[in-house]
DNA sequence: TGCACAAACGATTGCGCTTACGCGTTACGC
DNA sequence: GCGTAACGCGTAAGCGCAATCGTTTGTGCA
């Protein structure tokens, strides 16, 4: 196979146009001291040649590698694939980033990195190396892991930290989990429910933190008590089922659960559907991420959606960053909001205590 | 911001072990004409000081790019991150591409470009210059544009097309569409069904057709007839409500559907509970694709396993290849499987005609 | 022992681009 | 009117790597 080059360079088009190399290139980076007229004759001889510069020459040269790199947890990520994950976070990551990447010139690549191996900086450091992107997104788990943090830091990579509130380097980008699960504990208590129980993600999100912290904060401003009304999952199905059995296999049982994931809240489905009890009139159910899956059970799912392809995208954005001015070191929060379904409804019986 | 620079290069490596640059790069490549012992102490060198190759860097001295280009159409690809469509194509692509890519050194990047455009070509052209892949995938409705294919053809860059049996340049994989249909055809013809309905795709998708192919094939095979069983829809929930409709809203109406897509399965469900029709008791359906959501309804959908990922993973090693060796012109098949979950059954009443 | 020939390695070149720098031109001050 | 500064453009160097070619060393055979 003939060794392969690129068609049109920068020199046709400097041929072209007739102008040294020097000035196409600035104005393809829109640099300074290029007379409009000048500015427009390139640009038409781009525009002719159909010329788009090689990003692996662009990188060559020192300059931006025109590339943000997303990454994610491999094991969990797999375990999304194959349907088994609460949340979609590649799709929306992609979703976010690819578009908004598209939108500045960039280009996004999701990566796979082991959070928990023992060698993560050596894999990171292998990516980065082979890659040099401009910015990294780190998902949870890796945004709350400080050898990663660390790391970047040190290599003086721009990058952000997704849902976490862990002091560090890096920007962070949250969906206030605090204000979310305030808000879906507050619907329940509009609607009557006064046992609100939670199902709470893993102690290593810090975020599984500030849900509980929201909806403490939710019950204690109506009066009630949340002592044994919290039980922990891993945001998978199976975890779900232990939770919501605990919560709801006992006579004081709950009337109304807010799950911090869909496959948990799926399972709390699962769970009610064995006891014998009817959503939303036995048990009312809120869901976390409102992922594509919670509109066809039932019934369809009350949920939180989380705006990760916001956040994603507002990450790119300031990652990019017309200049490349200091990232802010205050979190950004970004609101999720209540999508209103019918898991939800007053109890059936008003507990009296 | 200080130009950042590649922390260890080739240099580095060839200083630490003592010899040229080209030896390392000849180990890096598993080049001839270099001594064990001499490969083994420049190894020791590339792991002591944790030495990656710059892709950018392989890539400008004409080298492969060590990227896998997986394009997907735009509006598909949104609709599918919405929730709104039936197959998880970038999930499994990446599923199936990424990790296969990861065995072999390579990356893959997603990019979205639009069939329908006016301008595919030079869009397409564009991403080609900038990234320069080693190879391509193509998935539907791309792997169908006669345009992507003759540009990609053109410019020498290997491709594989999936899900195609169109002629034509390029590698093609499918999932064996007409075997798929004929299975589940069978499949409720074994449990007495004599009346089933079929939900096509549209016809831009060569598969719809051979899906039909299967699906009568295994009729007639049977002695029955197929007149005004199949319906078309666009893969899309809406298209299958009106599809599943025309199917169910007659007095001779089917004791079964297969529905070439989960959505339009979801909307056949969702018609039969309106019509007040129990599924599977009085309506039997199968779904193709078998995504997570399937798992979820009510009841749990029999489908048809489409191994996207099994495939994808079969076109990136063909495209990356040990050498560069002639892609094979004729058509692979991936055999799709059943999995059987409780949407079927025998039909209540045996039809008498 | 001599020669041809292959294997093993090194030196050089260039991929396409940006950065650094240099020189000529214009604008503006006193 | 001359000096200085800013602008507008060109020239040259080099990023990290693999391809090409050149040089040395080893091997087989007569």
């Amino acid at each position: 196979m003939a060794r392969r080059r690129q068609a049109v360079t920068i020199k046709h088009v400097a041929a072209d146009a007739g102008v040294s190399l020097q000035t196409v290139s600035r104005v393809i980076n829109n640099g300074p001291n290029v007379r409009p007229e000048m500015k427009e004759r390139v640009q038409a001889s781009i525009d002719k040649l159909g010329y788009v510069p090689s990003i692996a020459a662009q990188r060559m040269s020192g300059s931006r590698s025109y590339l943000i790199l997303a990454l994610n947890d491999r094991d969990k990520t797999i375990a999304e694939w194959r349907g088994r994950s609460g949340t979609d976070w590649v799709d929306q990551m992609l979703l976010g980033g690819m578009l908004t990447c598209a939108e500045y010139g960039y280009r996004m690549m999701v990566e796979l990195v082991d959070t928990h191996s023992d060698h993560v900086e050596r894999e990171l450091s292998a990516t980065i190396a082979a890659l040099q992107p401009d910015g990294v997104i780190l998902t949870p788990p890796h945004s709350e892991n400080p050898l990663i943090s660390g790391f970047l830091a040190k290599k003086n990579i721009p990058f952000a930290r997704i849902g976490s509130l862990e002091p560090g380097p890096g920007l962070r980008l949250t969906m206030d989990d605090e204000h979310s699960a305030g808000m879906a504990t507050e619907h329940l208590l509009g609607l009557g429910h006064t046992r609100i129980g939670l199902i709470a993600g893993p102690e290593e999100y810090s975020l599984s933190g500030w849900r509980i912290e929201g909806w403490t904060n939710a019950m204690k401003a109506a009066g009630l008590a949340v002592d044994g009304l919290c039980e922990r999952g891993d945001f998978g199905f199976e975890s779900g089922l232990q939770a919501a059995r605990k919560l709801l296999d006992r006579e004081d049982r709950v009337t109304a659960i807010v799950a911090s994931s869909d496959q948990m809240a799926l399972a709390t489905l699962e769970v009610a559907s064995d006891l014998g009890l009817a959503v939303p009139d036995d048990l009312s159910v809120v869901s976390f991420d409102n992922t594509p899956v919670v509109r066809f059970t039932h019934p369809p799912l009350t949920a939180v959606d989380q705006p990760v392809a916001e956040t994603i995208s507002q990450a790119v954005k300031l990652l990019i960053g017309p200049d490349r001015k200091p990232l802010p070191t205050e979190p950004i929060n970004v609101a999720g909001k209540m999508v209103m379904r019918s898991s939800t409804a007053p109890p059936r019986v008003r507990s009296l205590d």
